[in-house]
DNA sequence: CTCCTGCGGT
DNA sequence: ACCGCGGGAG
């Protein structure tokens, strides 16, 4: 972060007050930040943002809520049918995951989600950013919430490049720096720095104009330097994937109120739609949709009854 | 093509 | 430390 601002207070106090400030005025009105949202309902959404966009997870989150409204009614389900009520959201696994917390709520915490970071870690398909974001989001505790919106944040206002590279430990060490004293206002960091992130500071045409916190920001201060080659690991191509395959078999049990047979899985993970046109997969490999289907077996998205297939 | 409020297994 | 894991949108 540049200091060229002789202050009397700190620029960490700066940044952190004029970024809340923004916040207040700019941030989208989401409806898990609405007051009154319960540690349940935030850590909802928690589990559905992970890798996937607001816009997309908010009318799912609606019905999952009005569904399930505490970790014990969810409990009382099959975790088949949370993994209907998933969805397109993608990685189904994460609703399994979720399941699996709301049970462990009721079995270890009486119900209730856990506030201390370590209990949280605890749960299944919670880890340091999760922990952490309902921490500070749902019971308002001081702590650093690092997400890879926040990352590239760091990078560029602290560090001075263009993206973030590998998660590092150091990455709540840096949030820590520049987190307010006080845990109202450090909680609303750790939101504005998300959001500017996903708003303003973003990935691939970051709006600096529109920066609040730009007279500060290292990367800007040394002219936008290009992206220094990074170590991200880049995403393997969808079309064709194993998930792709795995995807369409999921899709096919979502939308069957009854157990499916196995042939019918097999075909549907190649992309036969089993109305009609034949679909073209002479490049795919024939092994796929085996492979698919095993591999749903061993997450336990699918059971194998009577020799067909349903949600678990 | 890239990116997106990460996580658990290895 | 690395990898697999959906699906949508720019």
């Amino acid at each position: 972060m540049r200091s060229d601002t002789p202050a009397c207070i700190s620029d960490r106090d700066r940044v952190a007050s004029e970024l809340n400030a923004w916040f207040v005025r700019e941030a989208r009105d989401l409806p898990w930040r609405a007051p009154g949202t319960s540690a349940w309902a935030v850590l909802v959404s928690e589990f559905m943002l992970q890798q996937t966009q607001v816009e997309r997870v908010i009318p799912r989150w609606i019905a999952w809520l009005e569904r399930w409204p505490t970790p014990a009614a969810l409990a009382a389900n099959e975790p088949g049918e949370a993994v209907r009520a998933w969805d397109r959201l993608g990685y189904p696994r994460r609703a399994l995951w979720l399941h699996r917390a709301a049970t462990e709520i009721v079995g270890l915490h009486g119900g209730e989600v856990p506030r201390d970071v370590d209990a949280l870690l605890a749960l299944t398909g919670v880890g340091p950013y999760t922990a952490r974001a309902i921490a500070a989001f749902a019971y308002g505790e001081r702590h650093p919430v690092v997400d890879t919106n926040t990352r590239r944040v760091l990078a560029r206002l602290v560090h001075g490049v263009a993206l973030a590279g590998m998660p590092k430990d150091s990455d709540l060490e840096d949030m820590e720096a520049l987190l307010p004293e006080d845990r109202a206002s450090a909680a609303v960091f750790n939101a504005a720095a998300m959001e500017l992130g996903a708003i303003v500071c973003t990935a691939r045409t970051p709006r600096c104009g529109f920066c609040p916190v730009a007279q500060w920001c290292e990367w800007r201060g040394s002219g936008y330097p290009a992206n220094a080659p990074t170590k991200r690991p880049r995403q393997a191509a969808f079309e064709g994937s194993d998930r792709q395959a795995r995807g369409r078999i999921m899709a096919l049990l979502r939308r069957s109120s009854d157990a499916v047979s196995r042939e019918a899985a097999l075909a549907a993970a190649a992309g036969d739609e089993g109305h009609g046109k034949a679909r073209r997969r002479s490049a795919q490999d024939p092994t796929q949709p085996q492979r698919a289907f095993d591999s749903l077996i061993a997450d336990g998205l699918i059971v194998e009854f009577e020799g067909r297939v349903k949600l678990p």
